[in-house]
DNA sequence: TTGCTCCTCACGTCACGTGAGGTGGC
DNA sequence: TTGCTCCTCACGTCACGTGAGGTGGC
């Protein structure tokens, strides 16, 4: 039988020696002798006891549960309900993880955009992310409810073209122009915009906010708390939110 | 200017109060004053600094880094730079914890399969998982080798049948059988058996593995260690790796 | 004798959780 | 006066890493 030092197990098993000393301070894994030095002094046994601890070691068990397990009689009843545990907990990190992955990805897309960033505009971030999905909703809405009043227009315009029905078209202006207005206001009635300068969140009027110059998701307003005039970024938020402010 | 209380402040980021106390002890986050009594106070600055803090550490960023960026100038700069960091950092402890998973289920899968499971069979799994992807990669090259040899007796068979090309089917039988011999010993000679009684490992001879009962992963085998004639898993071993055992 | 390995304390890690024992504030 | 909140220590967490200071073994 052979004898194997602390260093020569450690490295065996691909571990440190500190780890070998604290499996046996532990009682995980003790060693088989002591030298008259008071060295360790390990067999072939432990180095495979020590494998099997490293094994389980890698799929993030903690040591634990792992003493448990060699302590227990009938290990393989026990290993089975672990390692299913062990599963939900691994699954329910890669979500964790996930998450911060996503949350990091839009920070940065959101520093990037921003201009004048400072640290406070990350406030203003964390509300813009939290209201994202609901103004997408909204702009999605939109943007269906849309598509048969465009298509209206282009047929009655067609057909006002090729047969010379011109009061199709005048009906669809006379629903199409009251409608688009009331979208309109509907629409921002339920945006905000924050002021890049000061951090404010306000409600323009609907005349300033319709013919401002505007991306997709910045109009150019005047800030009603500082009073200067920028790109401020659209975020959903309906007349009691901005109460609570 | 209201005031909040400790616990207020808390309750409103969704911290603990003690989380609160936590970062004015490390000077993160500092009350606006203190009261007669000795309690902490914070103004509406300080509640959305907290606000800032939580977000940021929902990114996993840890405390010392968000420390270090309230306390630059230019934080734009340095929290960029985090930023990156932090998402390097994220992406390697998912591809840590994929492993984990992949290595518990492979495991899991191992425990069922195996009868006479104990946990020493743990090293067995870890022996057959090491050699997997070797022992996979040379049955696809037996399997892909052999689809040509295959193809010809089907197309030689057919010949002889519909035009009595004989000798064309003779040709691939004095070609296939040599053929069928070498990619056999060929085989056996880069495979070994574990006892599933004893965990010992070892190469049977030729004619034995041959003719044993098998399934895809195990061959019915005498052990010459104990003796016992069980299904031992295959695994991946050339003739080197077990005079190191 | 000289390196190298190994030994035993014992503190540090990270972001708080969890009491204990006491007091402020409505 | 009675709950409730908040205060300050101070230990515990998890699996070792990292010295310090000393010694074994070839």
């Amino acid at each position: 039988m052979s004898n194997y030092t602390t260093g020569e197990v450690a490295k065996l098993c691909g571990v440190s020696v500190r780890t070998v000393q604290y499996y046996d301070d532990i009682n995980l894994l003790s060693p088989n002798a002591l030298s008259e030095g008071g060295r360790r002094l390990y067999s072939e046994e432990q180095v495979k006891r020590l494998k099997i601890i490293c094994f389980l070691k890698g799929t993030g068990l903690p040591i634990k549960s792992i003493s448990a397990l060699f302590k227990e009689e009938k290990p393989q009843n026990i290993l089975s309900v672990l390692l299913d545990e062990q599963e939900q907990i691994l699954k329910s990190e890669l979500n964790e993880l996930q998450n911060k992955l996503d949350l990091l990805k839009d920070i940065r897309d959101e520093v990037k955009t921003a201009q004048n960033f400072s640290v406070e505009s990350i406030n203003d971030i964390a509300h813009v992310m939290k209201q994202k999905n609901k103004l997408n909703k909204m702009r999605w809405t939109m943007v269906l409810t849309g598509i048969p009043v465009t298509a209206l227009q282009w047929v009655s315009i067609i057909l006002w073209i090729t047969n010379g029905l011109w009061w199709l078209f005048a009906i669809w202006a006379i629903v199409a122009i009251p409608w688009g207005i009331v979208v309109s206001k509907y629409y921002f009635n339920h945006v905000a915009y924050i002021c890049p300068e000061c951090h404010h969140t306000f409600k323009p009027k609907l005349k300033e906010a319709f013919w401002a110059y505007h991306t997709p998701r910045m109009h150019r307003l005047t800030c009603p708390n500082c009073g200067k005039k920028s790109l401020c970024v659209e975020i959903y938020a309906k007349k009691e939110d901005l109460k609570n402010d």
